[in-house]
DNA sequence: GTCTATACGCCGATAGAC
DNA sequence: GTCTATCGGCGTATAGAC
């Protein structure tokens, strides 16, 4: 049997601190919190801990978006694997975003109600990320195959995720209406309509 | 001939200062605007004048909030009066915003790009407030004549807003293809098809 | 790898002369 | 109503002992 540590590994401290600060950050925002608020997270008596894996606080910020569009990206990709057809990819990405609301709301705080240029500058806007720039390439294929409209490809990404993200957002900020999953077939519904043949 | 004032009346640097607020706060944020960007834009000397007339910087963001609500409030009230059908008041309500997009970028930018809730957490969304309450008023009596479907109302709302705002966004952002106009018309286009009859 | 202690800067806000 | 001067506080980040 292996011994208890007392002291964490170097990973395992890393992800108690990404995860204490995806926390904060998607509560109360990047700039109400502080790095004594992420060392109260953690349970930590100093913010020692946090500096030494992270040079700033931004690099939190950083290290977090990354690792948010990472996993989507991987998402993605098995989504685009496992099916063919355009409206199938689609179907599932939508899936995917509203069980990442319910499950995780705090992975979509962070990427749909927080400024992320606010305090990222330097990182590419959600519609410029990886993942995001994937699905439009499915758009086009969309296109293509004829299973959607011949639109601008702006338009296409501005009214499918338009709608989607709007009745995300209105979940995370706590609608009291219907249930979530009354929202998500007529979210995936009205956000496929508006792009279908 | 009226003698050139050296100090200011109240009323015309109070503007002044939220003028530059609002544009530093669009530009850059609101927490990464300190009060001493604020007096540089307003080309004082000390943050006196500023904190003179708002006691707290939260106040400056405050009233520029509410300034910015009435004067929508204002307009959708004169729109409505002005039209009797709801697809004609919704049209003009979606030329409005394009309008702002372009003449006072500012504002829009201000009203959907900022997290405002992180920085003014006593204030109502948007979504809740005066004007947009009053826009849902003008869907139910779309519903009720017969011009729109018979939608949930948080639903309409997502579809008809959700694009808007998304293409406005996108504007705002910079987005390097069509002209706005087209945007314009392409953006109001989906958005009534997406809830009409 | 975590602690104590501390430095440093910046910002918001105030007091009082002009 | 605007200036000079200054205070207090907070938050980030660092240095060095354990």
């Amino acid at each position: 049997m292996e011994k208890e540590k007392e002291k964490k590994q170097l990973t395992e401290i890393k992800d108690e601190i990404l995860v204490a600060a995806l926390k904060l950050f998607a509560e109360k925002g990047y700039f109400n919190t502080s790095l004594t608020d992420i060392k109260d997270q953690i349970g930590a008596k100093t913010t020692s801990p946090i500096t030494r894996q992270f040079k700033t606080k931004q690099t939190i910020a950083s290290e977090l978006y990354h690792v948010i569009l990472d996993n989507l990206n991987i998402s993605i990709d098995d989504i685009r694997r496992r099916n063919k057809k355009v409206v199938d990819q689609l179907r599932e990405i939508v899936d995917l975003l509203f069980t990442l609301t319910v499950d995780a709301p705090e992975i979509m705080r962070f990427l749909l109600i927080l400024n992320v240029t606010e305090f990222l500058p330097e990182e590419k806007s959600l519609y410029e990320s990886k993942p995001f720039q994937k699905i439009q390439k499915i758009f086009e294929a969309g296109v293509k195959s004829g299973e959607i409209r011949e639109l601008d490809p702006v338009m296409i990404y501005c009214q499918f995720f338009g709608i989607i993200f709007q009745v995300i957002t209105m979940i995370l900020n706590g609608v009291n209406g219907k249930k979530i999953s009354v929202y998500q077939s007529s979210a995936w519904m009205a956000a496929w309509k508006s792009i279908a043949k």
